[in-house]
DNA sequence: TATTGTTATACTCTATAACTATA
DNA sequence: TATAGTTATAGAGTATAACAATA
């Protein structure tokens, strides 16, 4: 196999023998992939993936406190704070304090909310059509299953 | 499907009929439960998950340099550069300088290096043989195929 | 006592600009 | 001028401790 003589800026020739073993290693590249095509898909809209999840999950389930919205989302309550902090602040959503416990706020999105949320739904709709257009329904129904098999197995 | 009448906590029962619908989603959750797995794993070893990669990358191609290896671990140089910090410091690597160009080093693992990734490759692949136990051979290469794909279609 | 939301803080990972020494 | 490695820095994301208000 002869390179040509005079090098393209020193070819690269990785072995990644060792990496390309591992299940993790792969999960860990596609991601990166489908994250960066994400953030870029969430930015017309000023929403990064965080602010994106706890909208959508608002609006799925409205009334939810930010403890139950945490847990959702699988962060530590201080650093949801932020997040709906910036919600709020741009009238996506309302903090409504809950009569029956005083502690608590009833996170509800706004008119304004549930519009971004169609939108930005919709652009995430066709992101994945385009990033998963090469996998038929079978195929994707398959890595579906098997990604949620992994995480069935967290407490093993 | 009647709740008990003394709720357990306030059982939460959150709505994801949006997030569910998207590959990424569960990439994502599946992701974080490998990752967090792999943390655990990684930490008798003292190495994170980079530190980790990186030894790998050099062992399987000696003499790399730091850009070669900056660009086979998709980060940016001068998050690298500390990486090889760490690795050097306790001498799991060496920087030799390159005779032809001055500029570059060619990173080679030490004896140690090579002993402590024996050791941590090892404990990875039991990692992986723990969390994806429930898949069999197929499904697993089939997952494998799919991830692949999916970062091919990366410039699409 | 325990829990909700909050502040402060720290650590990791990531990204960019600008420097040095070589080429 | 361009590249390899470096420094400094800033932004996300994440994790823990401790506090006020409320239960």
């Amino acid at each position: 196999m002869p390179k040509p003589d005079t090098q393209p800026a020193r070819s690269i020739d990785i072995n990644y023998q060792t990496l390309n073993r591992f299940v993790g290693y792969h999960m860990k590249r596609a991601f990166n992939v489908v994250q960066a095509d994400l953030t870029q898909t969430l930015k017309p809209f000023d929403l990064r993936m965080l602010t994106y999840t706890a909208l959508v999950l608002i609006v799925d389930n409205p009334g939810l406190s930010q403890s139950q919205l945490a847990a959702a989302m699988d962060i530590e309550r201080p650093n949801l704070v932020v997040i709906v902090d910036e919600l709020e602040r741009r009238d996506l959503i309302v903090r409504n304090r809950v009569p029956a416990d005083r502690r608590a706020y009833a996170l509800k999105a706004t008119l304004a909310g549930r519009r971004l949320y169609e939108k930005a739904v919709a652009a995430v709709v066709a992101h994945e059509a385009r990033l998963f257009a090469n996998l038929d329904t079978d195929t994707r129904d398959a890595l579906i299953k098997a990604l949620s098999t992994v995480r069935r197995n967290q407490n093993t």
